[in-house]
DNA sequence: TTGCAATTGTTACACTATGTTACCCAAGCC
DNA sequence: GGCTTGGGTAACATAGTGTAACAATTGCAA
C-alpha cells in the first residue's frame, strides 16, 4: 500500500520475510543471500519467538524449519494457522513422504527438503507470494464489496445500507473498509491506527474504539449483537459480515 | 450438496485437474489414483491438445511435463500463461537446478522432480488448490456445522438453538467451536484455556468450569443431563452432540 | 483573518465479559 | 452412613468496552 518511487525504481516496502530456525549459519547466511534480492529477512533462532515476530514484523511470508529444539515445527505451524492465513514454507531435513503429507494437511503451502540451493528457495518464495499477492490484488480491485445488506464502493468512498446512502467521514471509511476486505481477520487496535494513518504507535488512548462506536451508529450496526462489526474483547475487533 | 472435512482438508465439490504428459503409463495410474480422491484427471497425452482441453474443460489445475515430442513444456508453459492464469504444476525428470528457477521465473507455481509419490502431488495439488480458490468458491464454501437442534455458523460468529439465534461472548463461543469441531473428544482443562488463549497453563483456578456453566446456561444444556457437552469427571468436558 | 461546520480526539461514566471466591451438592470410596 | 474429591453455580471483583458529551483540530468560506 505504501509505495515510494525513487529514480525509477520501485523501493516498494520490501519483501519482508520471518525465517524460524535454531541453525544460525543457515539463517546467517539465507539472510545475506536474501538481503541481495530485495527481501528483508527477519530471523528468529528460537521457535518461541515466532508467534511475536509475527504479530509485530507483519511478514508476508514464513519459512519454518521443522526439528527445533523446545518446539516442533509441525506443531507450531497448527498454532500460526489458527490465527493467521500468511503463506509458509517447510524446510527440513526429514524428507519422508509421510512427513509432507502432514505438512501440507496442517496448512503448509511448500515443502523443500534440506540441504538446499538458496536459488530454489527465493524461486519458491517469489512463486507463491505471486500467488498470494495476486489473490489479495483481486479483492482489492473489485469496485464493490457486498455483503448481506451493505454495499461498499470503494472508488466513491460511498456505503449504502439496504440501498440507502450513508455519509461517512474519511476515517470511518477506510475503517470500515479495512476491515471488510478481510472479513474474519481480526484487527488489533495498533493495526487498525496503523493502517488509518501509518503509524505504528497508539500511544493515547481509544480513539479507535470511538471511530468504531461512531461507524457503528451509522452503518445501524449494535455491539451487543453486531450484524458487520463485531468486537473480539482484549484483542480489537473483526468483521463478521454475511456474503451475499 | 454435501461438504466433508478431512484432516483440515475440505474435499468438496470435485475438482477438476488437467494433465498434460506424453507417458501413458503415468498419466493412466495417476488419472486412477486421482479419481480415488474426490478428483478428476483429464488427460492429454499429446501436448498440443493442451489448449484446446483447458478452454474446454477449464481445469481448476494443470499438472505439465517439461520433455515431450513436438512441443517443450516451458514454452507451452509460457503460452498458457498468456491467456490464464491458472496454478500450474510441473512434472520433470530434470531435476536441474537452472531448470527449476527458469520454471518459476516463466510463472510455474510448483515444480515436482519424477518419479514422485502419486501421495506428494496430491498433497501440493491441494496445497495449490487452497491458495488459489477464488473469494467466491471460498464463500461459496461457507461451513455451517450442525447438531440435532444446534447450527454453528463460524464465519458470523454465530449460533443457533432450535432456530433462535442466541448470544454468546467471544470466549462461549470460542470455546462452543472447540467442543463441536472435535465431537467425541476429551479436553481437559488445559487444553480448553491453550485453545481459546493460546496459552498453556492456567494456574489458577477454574475460570474453564464457569464458562463452561455459563454456556451451558445460554445453550439451555444441563449439566446433569446433558444435550451438548458432557462433563467427563475428573478429566475435562466432551461434545456429544448428534449430527444430522 | 474570523467564523462556522465537520471531523477527530479526550474525558468520564455506564455497562459487559471474564475471573475469583465461596458454598453447596453429587459421585466415588471406606 | 461418613468422608473425600471434584464439579455447578451464585455472588462478587475487575478489567475491557460502549458511548455521551465535551474539546481540539481541520477545512473551508466569507
Amino acid at each position: 500500500m505504501k509505495e515510494y518511487v525513487l529514480n525509477n525504481t520501485q523501493v516498494a516496502t520490501m519483501t519482508k520475510i520471518l525465517i524460524v530456525d535454531d541453525d544460525e549459519e543457515l539463517t546467517e547466511s539465507l539472510a545475506a543471500f536474501f538481503n541481495n534480492h530485495q527481501c528483508e529477512l527477519v530471523v528468529a533462532n528460537d521457535p518461541l519467538l515466532a508467534m511475536v515476530l509475527i504479530e509485530k514484523e507483519a511478514p508476508q511470508l514464513l519459512l519454518l524449519d521443522v526439528m527445533m529444539p523446545k518446539v516442533d515445527g509441525f506443531t507450531l505451524c497448527e498454532q500460526i494457522r489458527k490465527k493467521y492465513t500468511l503463506p509458509i514454507i517447510m524446510l527440513t531435513a526429514r524428507g519422508k513422504l509421510e512427513d509432507k503429507v502432514h505438512g501440507f494437511e496442517i496448512g503448509v503451502d511448500d515443502y523443500l527438503p534440506k540441504p538446499f540451493e538458496p536459488l530454489e528457495l527465493l524461486a519458491r518464495v517469489q512463486a507463491l507470494l505471486r500467488r498470494t499477492r495476486s489473490k489479495k490484488e483481486e479483492t482489492e480491485k473489485q469496485e464493490h464489496i457486498q455483503f448481506a445488506s451493505l454495499d461498499i464502493f470503494p472508488a466513491q468512498q460511498l456505503v449504502k445500507v439496504n440501498g440507502d446512502e450513508i455519509s461517512l467521514s474519511g476515517m470511518e471509511f477506510h475503517l470500515l473498509y479495512t476491515l471488510a476486505t478481510n472479513p474474519g481477520k481480526v484487527y488489533n487496535r495498533e493495526q487498525i491506527t496503523g493502517a488509518l494513518k501509518g503509524v505504528e504507535v497508539d500511544l493515547y488512548g481509544r480513539a479507535v474504539d470511538i471511530l468504531l462506536s461512531r461507524l457503528r451508529q451509522k452503518l445501524n450496526d449494535s455491539a451487543a449483537d453486531p450484524m458487520f462489526i463485531k468486537t473480539i474483547r482484549g484483542i480489537g475487533y473483526t468483521f463478521i459480515g454475511k456474503p451475499l
